[in-house]
DNA sequence: ATGGCGATCTGCGATCGA
């Protein structure tokens, strides 16, 4: 079974580029991050034509989420917990965390997985109330992840996890010094994550350095490979003991109208 | 040394992303 992740950046800008990768690797799950519409304005149709069943957490605008399986979803969660308390505090007061950040659902293959669909917050800049929030939400998210493993069975959190985890994520790592995305702080946060006993899916596969998943628009970012490696498959356990390989699909950032991430596919053997 | 692109709608300029 295939499953990939994709921070599409927008769905309804770039639905033509997102069908037409879906129709070529056929995953049978997919995570899309920054789908930046409502529940209401998700081309749902367009992906039920293809065969998915289509769960969403969207908001307006920013950020949204969702999972798109062509097994049956159930057990669906949307949003982390502590979400009433887990938004950036206003004058020191405590606000709830109203961003679509994570959706989560049980997909019925023959052996079920359940598959966690994440937009980490960027946290830039440093120095304000947005990095805080990125650290804040990576708590709930390990503590959420704790729990989940508890269960001791396959599982995969997938997504955009905004971080850099180390220099070899980075073409140019002296450039991302200052940057949310490279703190020690993210960076130790994505490395306690993994080290509650979940197995980064692009380790199991030997990706070598270099195997970037987001280029900037700007600067010629992808015309001279100035890339980092930010979109991950974190794999339980049980996950990881049925790992066939892994794929990053570097060659849809050439497609037309791309997004600034590519899609990240794993195979496991639920089928 | 800086900006450079692309999406949204607050909508033809401001805000956000990474």
């Amino acid at each position: 079974m295939r499953i990939a992740t994709w921070n599409v950046n927008s769905v309804n800008a770039r639905l033509p580029t997102v069908l037409a990768w879906l129709e070529a690797a056929q995953p049978d799950v997919a995570c899309f991050q920054e789908i930046k519409c409502i529940d209401e304005n998700f081309p749902r149709e367009a992906f039920e034509s293809l065969g998915y069943n289509v769960e969403t957490h969207g908001q307006k605008s920013y950020n949204g989420v969702a999972l798109l399986s062509k097994y049956p979803l159930s057990d669906i969660r949307r949003g982390l917990p502590g979400a009433e308390t887990g938004g950036i505090a206003v004058d020191g007061v405590e606000a709830p965390d109203d961003q679509a950040r994570y959706i989560e659902a049980l997909v019925e293959s023959p052996t079920p997985i359940r598959v966690g669909c994440i937009y980490l917050p960027n946290g830039n800049p440093v120095g304000t109330a947005k990095f805080p929030y990125k650290l804040a939400w990576f708590d709930r998210l390990n503590a959420h992840a704790r729990d989940l493993l508890a269960h001791e069975e396959p599982l995969a959190l997938c997504g955009d996890y905004n971080v850099i985890p180390t220099p070899q994520d980075a073409d140019k790592p002296e450039g991302w010094v200052g940057d949310a995305l490279f703190q020690p702080e993210s960076r130790a946060a994505i490395r306690a994550l993994k080290y509650l006993g979940l197995s980064d899916a692009s380790e199991l596969g030997n990706q070598p350095p270099g195997t970037y998943t987001f280029w900037d628009y700007q600067a010629g970012a992808w015309q001279r490979n100035h890339g980092i490696r930010i979109d991950f498959a974190l794999l339980s356990p049980q996950a990881a003991d049925r790992f066939r390989g892994i794929e990053t699909h570097r060659d849809a950032r050439d497609m037309d109208k791309p997004s600034d991430h590519v899609p990240v596919v794993v195979d496991l053997a639920l089928d």
